[in-house]
DNA sequence: TAGAGCCTGGACAACGTTGTCACGGGCGGG
DNA sequence: CCCGCCCGTGACAACGTTGTCCAGGCTCTA
């Protein structure tokens, strides 16, 4: 009778028809609607036809939480990224989505802001969820909150930045590499004054290609004056200031390296308005640098390949992959356009 | 041999601890851990005390999913979208998912890649998962295998094109007045032969911002050629084919407006190996677009704009709101940079 | 034709949580 | 001093699904 009384009659938002409508509607079992639902074996023709008929007449959709609860796998993994709105982030997610997709798996994703505090409650919250598994790219330097979860099976990869105090899978672009390529073109170009323009050295990435301008110069035995680095200036005015005292001066640089796609766009515009031509490379590649005049010399790294591995590497520990944690540096590719190798002028 | 041993029973939930582990190890009933977890009232300090530390010492996190199961809201949404690797989604997608964090809701995320089938596939599995509401692009153009799940209660909204076939919600640019203002600034500007290159017309933003072309002509009593008007092309190639064919013949334009960014930028590409100076305006805006030569003139539209709106319009409706589903348009904006303003030449 | 085996279908418990309700003890007021 | 009330606590059912197991009915063979 109560059964009966719960018959989706009533238009009730909220109220949707369970197997155990289904069944009764069909006249069968609970468990043979489970059946037919998920196209296990053992049902006749004809009760199909019948249960098949009444999922249809209800509108029934399997309750995929439910379905969790019972399971233990939940299909459904999380993204931590720093902003979705960032071109660079784009292809990365888009990559992971792609491989998620493959095993069936859907994507929650969240942005940290760059606030290691939302990270970690984001990461948290995608762990009550219970998703099989998390790519995060750190905002913070201190992971060990996730410890339980990873021991509780949280299959668990880092992008584009470290962990931070924790054994974990990492897969991460050379930045080291790629910046000292970039700093060594400039100098294989006749630059010895060279300019480095970068973020916060708390955040790894920033760090590192700072570090490899200054292997490059040291490996050209060149002694960098304190003016010429410039750390720690991310929004436009700050950069844009940065560029323009480095420029000034009684040294003042023949070329600059960028750190990231946001401070090259900005230096970009700075030298639009000088009169002496200035060299410029940068750290990632963006669109329509090609299209600008000169084109931008960048050192490109791959994000759907760095979003690629890092899925991958996911799904391999959640298929029971037991190998220690590893860090995997993708290599980068310098793109020559132009500005990247303009001679020194003055 | 038992299938049953091939997942051994540590890998269920990787083992993790229940409510009822920690109510066995702080000696209380399990509903008390319930309550404490959720800070109900009704438990004395020293109580809490003691669950507060079973929990600390068993490393447990609440389970999401079963909470879901008994509470009937999922406090999750879903996003569908075409291309997270397009540029135009990220302010999207992120605005979406600022609302979504405002309401302490996450955010399922997905790409149709413009294939009405896998938009289907998506929306329905997050139906499945019982999202609380879907904010959808929409690939496909016959949405009534939402009607179900709008019924049983699923808040949905379409956003930068309207939902085909059924009744909802729709946050919309004005893609029509956009493309006419567009237009009619290119004629103020003195061109009468101008070009327009867009994608099909079955996509409905690309017919509106067509009409909004034919209308501004009209308005300006200028008849439309045949070949100034190429729809439908959409890869690179053959937008440059389309776009060289109809600069030259008898007739040619003196100026194009372009249906979207990617057009946009390949015309740029075009124009930019021509010796004469060709008018252009774009619809949508992009980075950079100030930093040609010229910097390009086009018809904005508000992506992040779209996105919360169309987040508030969702969760509004999750609030309670009977309100009969809308349809909102949003104004664009033209940003002229120089390129739109060029005289004609010849 | 009887027994064995197979196939179909259903009853029931379990997943981890929350809502309901009942119980016992301490306390204040009559 | 006793009654009733409130407060802290816990037992139990329910959420919707799937895994296990068993019951019948059928076919096949000896």
């Amino acid at each position: 009778m109560p059964e009966t009384a719960r018959r989706p009659e009533s238009h009730r938002y909220g109220n949707r028809p369970t197997m155990k409508d289904v069944a009764a509607r069909a006249g069968v079992g609970l468990k043979t609607v489970s059946r037919v639902v998920n196209g296990e074996p053992g049902v006749t023709a004809d009760t199909e036809r019948r249960v098949q008929e009444a999922i249809e007449a209800l509108g029934f959709r399997r309750n995929d939480s439910a379905r969790v609860l019972r399971k233990g796998r939940t299909a459904s993994m999380g993204l931590v990224l720093e902003d979705l709105a960032d071109p660079f982030y784009g292809p990365l997610s888009r990559a992971v989505e792609e491989v998620a997709r493959a095993h069936g798996t859907l994507l929650f994703n969240g942005s940290s802001a760059e606030d290691p505090e939302r990270e970690q409650e984001l990461a948290l919250a995608l762990c009550a969820r219970r998703v099989d598994g998390l790519v995060i790219i750190p905002a913070g330097d201190d992971h060990r909150y996730l410890e339980p979860e990873i021991r509780a099976g949280v299959a668990t990869v880092f992008v584009d930045r470290p962990a931070g105090r924790i054994d974990a899978d990492v897969v991460l672009s050379d930045n080291h590499g790629g910046a000292r390529a970039g700093v060594a073109h400039l100098i294989a170009h006749g630059h010895r004054r060279i300019g480095f323009i970068g973020d916060m050295p708390r955040i790894h990435t920033a760090a590192e290609r700072l570090r490899g301008y200054r292997t490059a110069m040291e490996d050209a035995g060149i002694p960098v004056a304190p003016s010429w680095t410039s750390l720690g200036v991310t929004d436009p005015e700050r950069v844009r200031r940065a560029a323009e005292e480095m420029l000034s001066g009684p040294e003042p640089v023949t070329a600059i390296f960028a750190g990231n796609n946001r401070v090259t766009i900005t230096v970009v515009r700075v030298l639009a308005e000088l009169s002496r031509p200035v060299a410029l490379v940068g750290f990632d590649d963006f669109e329509l640098a090609d299209l600008l005049r000169p084109g931008v010399t960048v050192v490109a790294q791959d994000a759907a390949l760095l979003g690629r591995t890092a899925a991958d590497r996911l799904f391999r520990r959640l298929d029971g992959s037991l190998v220690a944690p590893e860090r995997i540096e993708l290599p980068t590719r310098l793109i020559t356009r132009g500005s990247g190798e303009l001679p020194p002028a003055g």
